[in-house]
RNA sequence: GCGAGAGUGGCGGAAUGGCAGACGCGCCGGAUUUAGGAUCCGGUGGGCAACCAUGAGGGUUCAAGUCCCUCCUCUCGCACCA
């Protein structure tokens, strides 16, 4: 009787699928449950951080079903992307067959790893079906003002010819796909969202995040969010008419305020220069540091730099002149692309002003020190009193920040403002593969949004693919020429395509309405299935994928259609899938197969050098294929191990003794089963009050209450699996008569029963083989979950630990409802007891009803 | 630098402030087997013991892996944001 995983799982799939227990209905029978891993993209194979994900995700699906929930648990393809596009320039594939082929191919693979999806809501977002609705929701975020076209300075990567990300530039500001390309800077007319509009209802939404949400993911988003408050205050110019305004989160340090510092790009940076014939000087230094990549520019330790602009304008309130520089480290995009220089008390600063000698004033005291501006080391960014302020000398400098910024609002020189890290959000992206921009431009007309009418613009399929970079739309002559819908006159259609991240920020709720073709969503039903009860993911989406789909679920929500304020109730970040890797002396890294069993490269007969674990990537390769695991042991085996060898959120070390011991677990499991199965199947579900049935029913409804709340309330699954497995181990050392014997037989029976749809959740195919062997009454995934019975779970006698000044002396056993007196008198007559209170005064005593009982002497 | 998380046997990991090391892997032994494998059963932190052990050191407590303080190491995020 061996357990043969391969037969079973695709015996069971196939039955699955004929009985549609997978699917979700449109019409509720039970309280909804939507559970949501994030989507893939179809990439080509499935790997096993997916396989993590999915599992999760999948185990919560199955285990809320069988709680009596209507769940919700679909999949699709965030299939926009580069990816696709570097396939086609490298094979000539057309990016749509690519991916197309990929999701085909991925779809079985998750099919193979028995994901219970209702693949009627299957939806891959380039489809002209769904992307016609993002089409839609973008023409209405025109018409709002949240779309709007502005020239920016963005990354550019010369090899990719296009725009990258913040997040697409690496560190040492280079291409993410190009790691040798530097990324330059070049500006460009782009779209953006207004997603700076929620930055605060972003932040406000956190509180009803709280609690569901990991906290770390939160505050990586506050950073992201990045609010500050402070004060706007406007310099008058010391020569002419105008202003400079600044940003501040320091007012109480204005009287400090030396010189200013201007981003080169700001638009009065030259003009200062060529009204005091400094043009060359400055334009020279704009130049050079505009054209500098983000990394050169902001790296943390870059040099402070700047030039002099010849421009002075007046403090507000010293009335002094000051000079106003422009200066490297000053960004044009955050605050007002200006700020006051207050060398004592900002390290950037100070800096600045001992390189190019301009004056140190200190205006806040530190408690119990004077500062010399001459001998200081360094800023003093702390609290104080201020002093040198004026009417403020003396005030605390927390208070100072509030009082100078009245003062200033009086005098209608600023006024207290917030700001926010977080950037309008640049959509615009020169490619092909992505949903394009449905707008027309005309010469005459200017911008002319696509009638909604003549939606969706659809990406032209006849390209060839000889262009080896750029945007191959910018060339689709037939494609982009069309009549303007405002003039008629003869017009082009933007080429510019949208940023993936725009597709997967709404795919959750049409995942509720997939096949609608009248409207994008239909609001009765989002009501009805939204918002995602429990999302599943990776860490790395902490900030722009779960910020944005917050966003636009916010704005969907503004125009009726999402439900809520928050698309996403509760959320698990799964861990990475690590494994140590294997290095050859010669070859370099080395695959798992790469290496015999005695540790030596295969190629040059070399001992490798085993590394510490890192995160499974093909490039160190410590990588296991899923599908060679899943043919070897299945898939079942494959969720047991990654649900038994770490928490979820978590990282996991992978061991392919562990996944072993996930296999005889089950192996174990299947022969206990079906070893018994005529016997279990022909058990009368009656008992006797026997110690023997007494003892079975225990473990198994203690048990079951264990796994029951580690799933549903803590999400550990990994101790779960142990509690099933102690319950497996128990149920072997039962005796063979037992199984038969009319006494036993039946609390035996219910033992199996209940153990089969625990195990269901982790290890379905299993669970169901074994739950018609023993003839069980219709399909395990359709049952309800069993209710642990509580005067079972109840202990009736419990071990109390008794200490003698913190050790263990004894144990004393008495029925549970034990009162402190009770306790005491079996207590103190213990042997090793008296031993160790002997000569001694008793102090104290302590009792943990049912637990401990706790004696202090000396 | 700032922020978050983590550090427990040979390994992955368990422990609402209440017997540290559940469960699994590995290892050791037994049964079965011609043999090996598979399977089933048992043992397994250190120490002969008193006892000692949760990164290091302090503290709170009858009681600390868990709470507080100082420090070390690792991982992740942010990083000239005025």
């Amino acid at each position: 009787m061996k357990y043969r995983p391969q037969e079973i799982e695709r015996k069971w799939r196939k039955a699955w699928d004929e009985a549609g227990v997978d699917r979700c209905p449109d019409a509720l029978s039970a309280p909804k449950y939507y559970c949501l891993e994030m989507f893939p993209y179809p990439s080509g194979r499935i790997h096993m951080g997916h396989v993590r994900v999915y599992t999760i995700g999948d185990l919560l699906a199955r285990f809320k079903r069988m709680r009596g929930y209507q769940v919700l648990h679909p999949i699709g393809w965030d299939a926009f992307g580069l990816p696709a596009e570097n396939a086609a320039h490298r094979h000539g594939t057309h990016p749509a067959k690519w991916t197309w082929e990929n999701i085909a191919f991925m779809r079985e693979q998750l099919r193979q790893m028995g994901i219970s999806y209702d693949w009627e809501r299957e939806i891959a977002t380039c489809s002209p079906d769904y992307y016609r609705w993002e089409q839609l929701f973008f023409l209405w975020m025109m018409k709002d003002g949240i779309a709007f076209r502005k020239r920016a300075t963005l990354n550019w990567c010369g090899e990719c010819q296009t725009v990258l990300a913040n997040e697409q530039v690496n560190r040492d500001g280079t291409c993410f796909i190009h790691d040798q390309t530097p990324v330059t800077q070049k500006e460009l007319d782009q779209w953006f969202l207004g997603i700076t509009r929620y930055a605060e209802e972003l932040l406000e939404g956190h509180r009803e995040l709280a609690g569901g949400w990991p906290e770390n993911i939160l505050e990586m988003q506050r950073n992201w969010i990045g609010r500050s408050e402070g004060a706007e205050i406007r310099f008058p110019l010391a020569d002419g008419d105008g202003e400079i305004t600044v940003f501040t989160t320091r007012p109480d340090t204005l009287f400090g305020a030396t010189f200013m510092s201007m981003a080169p790009e700001h638009p009065m940076t030259m003009e200062f220069a060529r009204k005091s014939g400094r043009e060359r000087e400055v334009r020279e230094f704009v130049g050079r540091v505009a054209g500098q990549d983000r990394a050169a520019r902001t790296g943390e330790d870059q040099a402070k730099e700047g030039v002099f602009t010849g421009g002075y304008c007046v403090n507000p309130v010293t009335g002094n002149r000051i000079p106003v520089y422009a200066a490297n480290f000053v960004l044009y995009e955050y605050g007002t692309g200006a700020v006051m220089a207050v060398p004592a008390h900002d390290q950037r600063d100070f800096e600045f002003a001992k390189k190019y000698g301009l004056p140190i004033v200190v205006v806040v005291q530190p408690e119990g020190e004077a500062l010399d501006p001459a001998s200081m080391p360094g800023a003093h960014e702390g609290p104080g009193t201020l002093v040198r302020s004026g009417e403020f000398d003396g005030m605390d400098s927390e208070d100072g920040k509030k009082s100078i910024t009245r003062h200033l609002e009086g005098k209608g020189r600023g006024r207290a403002t917030v700001q926010y890290r977080l950037r309008d959000w640049g959509v615009s992206r020169q490619r092909y593969w992505g949903c394009p921009i449905p707008v027309i431009h005309c010469e005459a007309c200017g911008i002319v949004p696509v009638p909604e009418k003549d939606l969706p613009v659809v990406l032209p399929e006849d390209l060839p693919y000889t262009r080896e970079r750029g945007n191959p739309l910018a060339s689709a002559e037939g494609w982009l020429r069309v009549p303007c819908p405002a003039c008629g006159k003869s017009a082009r259609r933007e080429t510019d395509t949208f940023d993936t991240f725009v597709e997967s920020s709404w795919y959750f709720l049409r995942y509720i309405d997939p096949k609608n073709d009248r409207a994008p969503l239909d609001p009765e039903k989002m009501r009805r299935f939204g918002p995602v009860d429990q999302y599943v993911g990776g860490v790395e989406h902490a900030c722009m994928h779960l910020i944005y789909a917050r966003f636009f679920h916010k704005y969907l929500r503004d125009k009726g259609l999402a439900p809520g304020n928050e698309p996403f109730l509760r959320l698990l970040s799964q861990g990475m899938v690590c494994m140590q890797t294997s290095e050859c002396p010669k070859h370099g890294w080395r695959y798992p197969e790469e290496v015999d069993e005695n540790g030596a490269c295969r190629q040059c007969g070399e001992k490798v050098n085993v590394g510490r674990s890192m995160k499974m990537s093909k490039s160190k390769r410590n990588v296991v294929e899923p599908s060679e695991l899943i043919e070897r042991y299945g898939a079942d085996t494959a969720r047991v191990f990654i649900l038994f060898a770490a928490p979820p959120e978590r990282d996991l070390d992978w061991s392919e003794q562990g996944v072993e011991g996930a296999y005889r677990f089950l192996g174990r499991v299947y022969r206990l089963v079906a070893q018994r199965a005529e016997a279990v199947a022909s058990a009368s579900p009656v008992w006797d009050d026997s110690a023997e049935v007494r003892r079975i029913r225990q473990a198994t409804h203690r048990t079951l209450f264990k796994v029951t709340g580690d799933i549903e309330e803590r999400f550990h699954f990994n101790t779960a699996i142990s509690a099933v497995m102690e319950m497996v181990n128990i149920l072997y050392l039962v005796e063979d008569p037992a199984w038969t014997a009319p006494a036993t037989a039946g609390a035996l029976r219910e033992a199996v029963e209940i153990l089969l749809h625990m195990l269901f959740p982790f290890a379905p195919h299993v669970g169901e083989e074994l739950w018609a062997r023993i003839g069980g009454e219709g399909l395990l995934c359709a049952r309800p979950w069993p209710e642990a019975d509580a005067a079972l779970v109840r202990e009736d006698q419990v071990e109390v630990v008794v200490q003698v000044n913190g050790k263990v002396r004894a144990k004393v056993t008495v029925g549970a409802g034990a009162g402190e007196e009770e306790v005491r008198a079996l207590a103190m007559a213990e042997t090793r007891v008296r031993e160790h209170t002997a000569g001694k005064k008793i102090r104290k005593t302590v009792y943990v009803p049912g637990k401990l009982f706790s004696v202090v002497a000396n």
